[in-house]
DNA sequence: AGGGTTCCTCGGACGC
DNA sequence: TGCGTCCGAGGAACCC
């Protein structure tokens, strides 16, 4: 499940594959990938003769930069991009190709059909959706304490559907958000006003403590991510919580615990997450 | 405002 | 034991 660690990884290796390469054709095999603009047929059109100029990314959202375009692309759960030779045999779940003028391409692969594509005239992709409503980044130096504290305070839902929500801080998903809340040592049930500072402070910190060393480990391959080379992540052998039901808690000893918060597969300490 | 539903496929769990 | 069936996994848009 690729969140903010695994994009910018796939994005740092994306880059050095697809720099400078023009698209001399796009083939989309499923529709619905496509979000903006609505016809697949005019996306294909708008990126004929473009060449690929940077890679960026906000949250989870990686930017394509091209001559006059920006396409945001949202990998959801297990979306995937590589670059091969066109006579490499195209595998199963391939939905967007993008035909250099080189004779490689850029391939999407993804089994559950989530990710979403929006092309725009370059400055527009921050005045629409997706981009336009997301929050900072957690390491961005406008995630302080004094704007977090303050949208907790705005709010009865509980601290892991607040992490969650991409409008407030861009980038964590359910694995981080579960390791987040356990460094911080704060139970993901708790109603977000009723945080104190102190704590709102703590799960700040936490967040963006988790993120970095995710990012810094390549992020976490559970199952089925990997990076555009084709290499795992190595943040899973620092995971406390996540996928660790009934193993020790590394703190206390005690048992993790598997429930569900908010609808999503959620992993505590009992004993330290109060 | 916030909870429920939807998109989609696969693999693991379950039942006989 | 082996095979078929069912359901959960999950990000975010959309609906009420």
């Amino acid at each position: 499940m690729p969140e903010l660690p695994e994009v910018e990884t796939v994005r740092k290796t994306l880059k050095n594959l697809v720099l400078n390469k023009t698209i001399r054709d796009v083939s989309v095999f499923w529709g619905n990938i496509i979000k903006t603009p609505k016809d697949p047929e005019d996306f294909a059109r708008m990126l004929k003769g473009q060449t690929i100029r940077d890679i960026d990314r906000r949250g989870k959202f990686m930017i394509f930069y091209l001559d006059d375009l920006a396409m945001v692309s949202h990998l959801r759960m297990e979306g995937k991009f590589g670059v091969y030779e066109a006579s490499v045999e195209k595998p199963k779940h391939t939905h967007v190709i993008f035909h250099f003028t080189d004779g490689t391409e850029l391939r999407y692969n993804d089994v559950r059909k989530f990710g979403t594509m929006h092309v725009f005239q370059k400055g527009e992709e921050w005045k629409n959706k997706p981009l336009i409503q997301l929050g900072p980044d957690p390491f961005d130096e406008a995630f302080t304490l004094d704007y977090f504290f303050e949208k907790l305070q705005k709010t009865s839902r509980n601290i892991k559907a607040v992490l969650l929500d991409q409008t407030i801080v861009a980038g964590l998903g359910n694995i981080y958000v579960d390791e987040a809340l356990y460094r911080a040592q704060v139970h993901p049930e708790r109603i977000a006003k009723g945080l104190t500072k102190n704590e709102a402070e703590q799960v700040r910190e936490a967040s963006i403590e988790v993120i970095l060393e995710a990012v810094e480990q390549g992020g976490t391959t559970i199952r089925s991510y990997l990076n555009s080379q084709g290499e795992i992540g190595m943040f899973q052998q620092q995971l406390r919580v996540y996928g660790k039901q009934d193993a020790p808690c590394v703190g206390c000893g005690s048992p993790i615990v598997k429930l569900k918060v908010s609808g999503r597969g959620t992993h505590i300490c009992p004993e330290c997450q109060k």
